[in-house]
DNA sequence: GCAAAGTGATTAACATGTTAAGTGATTGTG
DNA sequence: CACAATCACTTAACATGTTAATCACTTTGC
């Protein structure tokens, strides 16, 4: 009765500022269809001891050779303290390689071990497995929509310009 | 020329399995696109002193009045040790209570409090001008469109049983 | 040259995500 | 009615998200 019974408090009143039903925010719905999708993905990745970030970091590894950290974050998707850290990590699981640039001993470049590799085509098969078949459920045609979907939502907010929270405040006049 | 030189490397060459182009995976897309979203919202939570979590609590308490924390968890989507944690914060700085129920004093039941509503009312008309010109920017058919797509591959995803990580496992007989 | 400003990367500090373990309360069964 | 199983919630422990500070190195201006 886990999902049965459904609570009777139903206000809804408390309120007096409408908003858009919470539930169907577009936040709230990516994150939800991210999680949707994510949690097939997290047991193959688990039974391999590595966490979706760290996939990440080998996926883009893999496509791209050797790249500079800042690069690395941009693709990945990671900002630089949690990359740092990771990199940290898989450098010490002998996944990574890292190495200095001469031309400026600030920058490091990062590759993929042949460890890593064969870490990835180990994983690789599963992931290829589980995205065809949720391609083959979902629908080739409407993924691709909403790919589209997603790419120029993203560029439509790209294009708009950030507020910074002090709104228009009343000082600022 | 931070974004002007791509990395000559160039490879892609190193993964044998050739795999979708990684940064168009969908969690990818789905992430990158929540982050495009969030990114506008936040410096108005942040100027209130607010976390996206914190904001997902409060708009569903406001929504629902009185509620038990596992549906508070379910419809924040929040896993319950994050739940608990904000909770204690939120009941510290009096934008909640709990109190436990008679019935069963395993449960306690979580409503918003009137200096939480206030912050609501405070926040709310500046998330909704936001929202307002994304759906503006985007179109309103767009955003609805997608909305349907996203609903649609989280049934599509619920349906599709988890894999277990175990896999057929060729090799652990 | 050299001090100041800028840049790439890391560290620090705190909040959340995630899984496992713990705590107290309740329920079902013998 | 004892008592093991279950349940609601919390804690614990570790990884990541997020912002700020720091460190090392480079570039700039004088």
């Amino acid at each position: 009765m886990t999902t049965a019974s459904k609570p009777r408090t139903a206000a809804k009143a408390a309120a007096k500022i409408p908003m858009r039903d919470f539930s169907q925010s577009l936040p709230m719905s990516l994150l939800r269809t991210r999680e949707s999708v994510m949690r097939h993905f997290r047991p193959s990745l688990r039974a391999h001891d590595l966490t979706e970030q760290q996939w990440r970091i080998l996926r883009a590894l893999a496509a791209s050779g050797e790249i500079e950290v800042t690069e690395l974050a941009r693709v990945a998707f990671l900002l630089g303290p949690s990359l740092s850290r990771i990199l940290r990590d898989l450098e010490g699981r002998r996944l990574i390689e890292r190495r200095l640039l001469k031309a400026d001993l600030r920058r490091s470049v990062v590759s993929i071990t042949s460890k890593g590799l064969k870490l990835i085509e180990a994983v690789a098969p599963t992931s290829e497995a589980i995205y065809a078949e949720m391609t083959k459920r979902f629908g080739a045609r409407k993924l691709s929509d909403l790919q589209a979907l997603l790419h120029e939502l993203e560029a439509a907010l790209l294009a708009m310009p950030a507020a910074d929270g002090a709104e228009d405040d009343l000082f600022d006049r």
